[in-house]
RNA sequence: GGAGGUGUGGCCGAGUGGUCGAAGGCAGUGGUCUUGAAAACCACCGACCGAAAGGUCCGAGGGUUCGAAUCCCUCCGCCUCCGCCA
């Protein structure tokens, strides 16, 4: 969340994001936050000074009944009283007051990086730069819901028996292809990027989900156990990052052991609500997905840099499966709720002759940091202290897995029906680099 | 699922309802000593809120009390045994 402390102090600064987010409709909640930052300071000066001065003649009494001192003591005892009456009540107001600033503090989202573009859609985001040729095709593309049935390796209909729609079922070399994807991807951020390797539980409880910012404003998004698991609401996860970033919540890091960098494969799950009728066909959108997720916790100082890093690890990974992309910068009607700044990798999908998301690439600040008390100590210089700082937290897919199977079925196609994957993954296909239909 | 135990500062580990934010040890930091290092010795050494005064925090949340790390309740975690299971 934004540090409340800013939302105070600045209001207007706060509401000029809101705004160039397209969202002047959350302005009033700022305007709350004050108010309610205002008597949250009054009621703790008053509660502190009540707090003191039991605890001061707490001990009075205590030294008196030493000396025998009955009826002095039974004097204080009602003071003290008197007192606990006054905190109690001030205790249940600042509790009221505490908890609906937070409500409010959480639906806010994140202050844009000034670089991002204003812009009120999709249509505003800024085209950094396009890699790669798509394809020329001397036959009419197939889609790889085609593709994948005529070589009898993707199956909608089983899966539809299963769980219906937006689900599917991978045979033979899809399957392989699937997990030979997540092995390049792994090995790559392992081997090459830096990134340690991590498998996290893909159940994950209300609050973690409340410090990666998907809760509470997208419950509608996510799947819901029924009933509590371990004393809490719990939900699967719609991305490794959430469980991957929470891996050090109410921490304080050491500044020397930053950056720290993550990958982990996880599958996701997505309700997807609000899509009903986009994508309905194939891999694009599905409610259960696999995905290679870059996570990197780090200091403010190095947030930039480390988000044009993590841009170039997912961009190397299309680059080396040869397939055509760009690279866009959200614009602020576009980045999503948490984040400051935002690259989307889009690749060349020949049957929708369009370019479509397969890595959004981001930096949230402080944001996920201050919602879930993740704060490094930044090194000192001798007998100074330094105070914990919140850290900056920045991740990316590297890649989605099912829409990189999606785009290298659709860019390979052939004529004769056969798929041409990239040589890269020879040594995760058992060296078999072509896709054929099961007759020929 | 059944039975029992346990949860204190970075780590280990004392702790009685009253002056305990918490003995002691280790680690760490600064210093004395030393050519240097080690050892020894001395000092410092948790976090949060607050401009400060001061306040809060002994797994979490409630309760009893003038006062709770210490008593009571609920929850969570961890450990052991049995059962079940991949």
């Amino acid at each position: 969340m934004i540090d409340p402390r800013l939302v105070a102090d600045d209001p207007d600064r706060v509401k000029d994001h809101l705004s160039r987010r397209q969202q002047p409709d959350l302005h009033p909640i700022v305007d709350e936050i004050v108010d309610l930052s205002t008597r949250r300071a009054a009621l703790l000066t008053e509660q502190s000074e009540l707090r003191n001065q039991r605890n001061v003649l707490s001990k009075q009494i205590g030294e008196l009944y030493k000396q025998g001192l009955r009826d002095e003591a039974e004097g204080l005892k009602a003071t003290v009283q008197q007192g606990n009456e006054r905190i109690s009540s001030i205790e249940a107001e600042l509790a009221q007051v505490v908890s609906t600033r937070d409500d409010l503090l959480l639906q806010l989202p994140n202050l844009l990086d000034d670089d991002v573009p204003t812009g009120a859609s999709e249509a505003d985001n800024q085209i950094l730069r396009v890699w790669g040729e798509p394809p020329r095709f001397d036959f009419a593309p197939q889609s790889h819901v085609e593709i994948g049935a005529r070589l009898g390796i993707l199956d909608f209909e089983a899966s539809a028996k299963l769980t219906g729609a937006r689900f599917a079922v991978l045979r033979a070399q899809a399957a392989r292809l699937e997990r030979a994807l997540i092995n390049f991807f792994l090995d790559v951020a392992t081997q090459e990027h830096g990134y340690t390797e991590v498998m996290t539980p893909y159940i994950v409880h209300r609050r973690i989900l409340e410090g990666t910012g998907q809760l509470p404003k997208f419950e509608g998004d996510l799947f819901k156990l029924h009933g509590e698991l371990n004393g809490s609401d719990a939900f699967l996860i719609p991305t490794a990052e959430v469980p991957v970033t929470n891996l050090h919540r109410d921490e304080i890091l050491e500044e020397e052991a930053l950056p720290l960098q993550y990958a982990a494969f996880t599958p996701c799950f997505r309700a997807e609500a609000g899509s009903a009728g986009r994508d309905v066909r194939g891999m694009i959108r599905q409610h259960q997905f696999h995905k290679v997720e870059l996570v990197w916790i780090t200091t403010p100082e190095h947030s930039a840099q480390a988000h044009q890093t993590l841009l170039g690890h997912a961009e190397t990974l299309l680059q080396r499966l040869a397939l055509p992309y760009r690279v866009s910068l959200l614009c602020s009607g576009d980045i999503s709720f948490a984040a400051q700044r935002c690259y989307d990798l889009e690749v060349w999908l020949p049957s929708q002759n369009a370019y479509r998301e397969i890595s959004s690439v981001s930096c949230f600040g402080e944001f996920q940091a201050q919602r879930m008390a993740l704060r490094y100590r930044p090194d000192q210089e001798a007998n100074r202290k330094a105070k914990p700082r919140p850290a900056h937290t920045l991740n990316g897919s590297g890649l989605a897995v099912g829409r990189t199977l999606v785009a290298l079925l659709e860019n390979g196609q052939r004529a004769d029906g056969s798929v041409e994957l990239p040589e890269v993954l020879g040594p995760y296909m058992g060296g078999e680099l072509v896709l054929r239909p099961p007759s020929a």
